[in-house]
DNA sequence: GATAATGGTGCCATTTTTTGTCACCATTGA
DNA sequence: TCAATGGTGACAAAAAATGGCACCATTATC
């Protein structure tokens, strides 16, 4: 039998039985009683919580709490999970989001090397905050999810990014502007961005903002995103 | 090299280089090319999208969305990360909440059956809503994330709860209450019980509630919670 | 059409890892 | 004391992974 089968098989027993000898799992699962040894330091080593007693009425158990699931995730599904979580933890926070960011901590472990420094990267234009509540939410339009990878994209590699802008008057303008920031304020998001025609800081509603496209050929260099009062009144400020 | 590296290997180089061909990949990770080979149908079954072309000019691609995770997490961590997503959808939403809903769903069908039971069970018993600007949070004490197995217990297997409960004015009273549902307005939480003493429903400040303990031998009917404006006006009900 | 570069498969001997067996130790309750 | 339990180390046997080889199919280039 597989070994990856065999770990399943034990932890299925143990929770099954509640107490188990180890020749009883070694019987249960057809192994050896020194091969389920050598599993159970594998199962404690990634996390399981398996308490032993030494003597005669004593035996294996294993913690409920410490049942452990794998799965796989794309990266954007763990990206969408780190911004839920933190703009949760922004809005106030859950007696749970420790536990939500110890989760995160071990997807994230998980990811290949140059994914976390990206995602990193991109965590760090990301800034959350409350919205106001006199904000007027009544024209807020859908905002597409597959605009994320231009966004990404433009970010980590300091491109410029070309796009049409709808203003809070219905006004059409085209934009190219060196993306600085995301701000979000649940629910709306906003594209926090130097726009070079301007020679300023303008802040562009994401469900406002038309495909995007990203120069390629050009890049730019990273701004101080000043986020006071005085630059990010929390309103759309891209007149 | 340990075959689990040598796979992250792979799909490292790939990603660095866009397209290699299995030759190059048997130098870069100093393995055989049948092994690579080999390496590459293990990733496809594991979900890795690799695209290959055959002939002059060919060789192996790894498609970039496809890129996963795996990582194991506790069912607590599950939990927590459902709730913050939940109550982030609930505040609003994010553009990428389904992302995040997808990976759960992964996560959640990775969960051992009995637990998705239970998991699903308790979420039943949540409610989640926002709260009124007007609420006052001055004397917001911290609730205590180890009383959750506590309740998930009394809500699961149907226990009464006792514990003594300190409302707004400060008085300290003690009840046994039948817990009927949780209800969520960030950062506050509340029980949601039927108070058999009181003949009624009452709500209780999680962060009011001392340490609880549950009645293992007393257990109760699921009753149906209103949870509109009168019964459920967003304010601190336990008098 | 020939040729070279590429992905892909089957086979088998070799190397590495996993497993089972055994002896032994420590702890516990009867 | 004794029997039942968890735990460790050593070593041979069994199983799995690996490398090398021959070979096939596809493709671009000469």
């Amino acid at each position: 039998m597989n070994i990856r089968l065999r770990h399943d098989a034990i932890v299925r027993s143990l929770r099954r039985t509640g107490t188990a000898t180890i020749d009883a799992l070694a019987d249960d699962v057809g192994a050896s009683r020194r091969t389920i040894l050598r599993d159970i330091c594998a199962l404690r080593d990634q996390g399981f919580v398996i308490h032993s007693e030494p003597g005669r009425g004593g035996g294996l158990q294993l913690d409920p709490q410490s049942v452990q699931t794998t799965a796989r995730l794309a990266v954007t599904e763990v990206f969408a999970l780190l911004i839920s979580v933190a703009a949760m933890r922004a809005a106030g926070g859950l007696p749970f989001s420790d536990l939500a960011d110890s989760g995160l901590a071990k997807i994230e472990r998980a990811l290949p090397g140059d994914k976390v420094r990206d995602l990193r990267r991109f965590l760090d234009c990301l800034h959350i905050g409350q919205l106001s509540p006199q904000q007027d939410l009544s024209d807020m339009g859908p905002m597409d999810p597959a605009l994320l990878p231009a966004f990404e994209r433009a970010f980590l590699q300091r491109h410029l990014l070309r796009f049409h802008y709808r203003d809070a008057q219905g006004r059409e303008t085209k934009r190219v502007v060196e993306p600085q920031a995301m701000l979000i304020l649940p629910p709306l998001w906003y594209l926090v961005a130097w726009d070079p025609a301007r020679d300023d800081f303008r802040h562009f509603r994401m469900d406002r903002i038309g495909t995007p496209v990203v120069e390629e050929g050009a890049t730019f260099r990273r701004r101080h995103v000043p986020f006071d009062a005085d630059v990010c009144p929390y309103r759309d400020l891209a007149g």
